[in-house]
DNA sequence: AACTATTATGTTATATTATAACATTCATTT
DNA sequence: AAATGAATGTTATAATATAACATAATAGTT
């Protein structure tokens, strides 16, 4: 684990950020919410659900996996992190409000993740999904590799 | 379920195909995993590992969950068939021997899985990486949508 | 053929990931 | 205060996957 590149934003403004959303939304950032979405953004790298459940035990001797897995589907459905389907983990969101199709390059190294955007991505995506006369929803890309500081 | 795109290639020709890859590569299609890609082959969509666990323990009652995570394994090792890592799902791969960097667009209505090779795709994603200074190993693309029979 | 090494399969047990279903508590509105 | 809906608590179980060790089949080696 190298220089943390993820924490471009500190854990108490993307907190921030996100009580703001949810006050647009109209929906609520509760305590429990909170906890598990700070509990997900200390970790540089991704996180396991039954990770975080052990986290939460330490103050919370009563928490059990609904838990966390609804804390985890809140925040998700909100954007405030997102889940690795090829881990089965979940990091935070780098940028939650402004992202759309992004994707992950994940360091099987470090276990760093970084969060990516990109509209040629974007643009390629949609065209081909277009040839096959697909109507593209949600995109899953998840890209394994050696990051920079790793190489 | 609409008509069937994927079975261009029958089942009995697909098996050769992979018969042939096996001998090339010194490696056994035994008839166990025979048996597995064949259950695979037979759907058109994408089949859990706990179906085909059961599929093959109509013929074999003792058959077990490594039974058949280990051809699942073994096929998936020889670009036989694929994990679909968004559904925890397997598909038969359409084009063996050939492929590198598929992605997969998967119809959430009649759950057909198309397997798509592009070279335009594999080369945005390497050069968006590589702006990432990544090296990238692995891609895992999953599109989810509506399919044209299906629009 | 007997021996050996390797690969594959059988078997038991358990780990990991996730959800269903119902009860209770909490917050908000009336 | 009562009613409502949202969130959390609680119990149980479903679904996915692997570890570890035993046995069997296979392919070379003597
Ligand atoms: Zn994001
Ligand atoms: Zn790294
Ligand atoms: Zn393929
Ligand atoms: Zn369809």
């Amino acid at each position: 684990m190298s220089t943390c590149k993820n924490h471009k934003i500190s854990i108490d403004e993307a907190l921030k950020k996100a009580e703001i959303i949810c006050n647009k939304k109209g929906v609520k950032l509760t305590k429990l919410r909170q906890k598990v979405l700070t509990l997900i953004l200390k970790n540089h790298g991704y996180v396991k659900a039954y990770d975080l459940l052990n986290d939460l035990k330490k103050n919370d001797a009563s928490a059990k996996p609904p838990t966390v897995y609804r804390s985890l589907d809140f925040l998700m459905e909100h954007g405030f992190i997102h889940k690795i389907q090829s881990l089965n983990a979940f990091v935070g969101c780098s940028h939650p409000d402004e992202h759309e199709d992004c994707y992950f390059l994940i360091c099987k190294e470090c276990k760093n993740i970084e969060e990516c955007c990109s509209n040629t991505v974007k643009k390629v995506l949609t065209s081909t999904s277009g040839k096959n006369n697909f109507s593209p929803n949600q995109v899953t890309l998840e890209i394994t590799g050696i990051c920079q500081d790793c190489s």
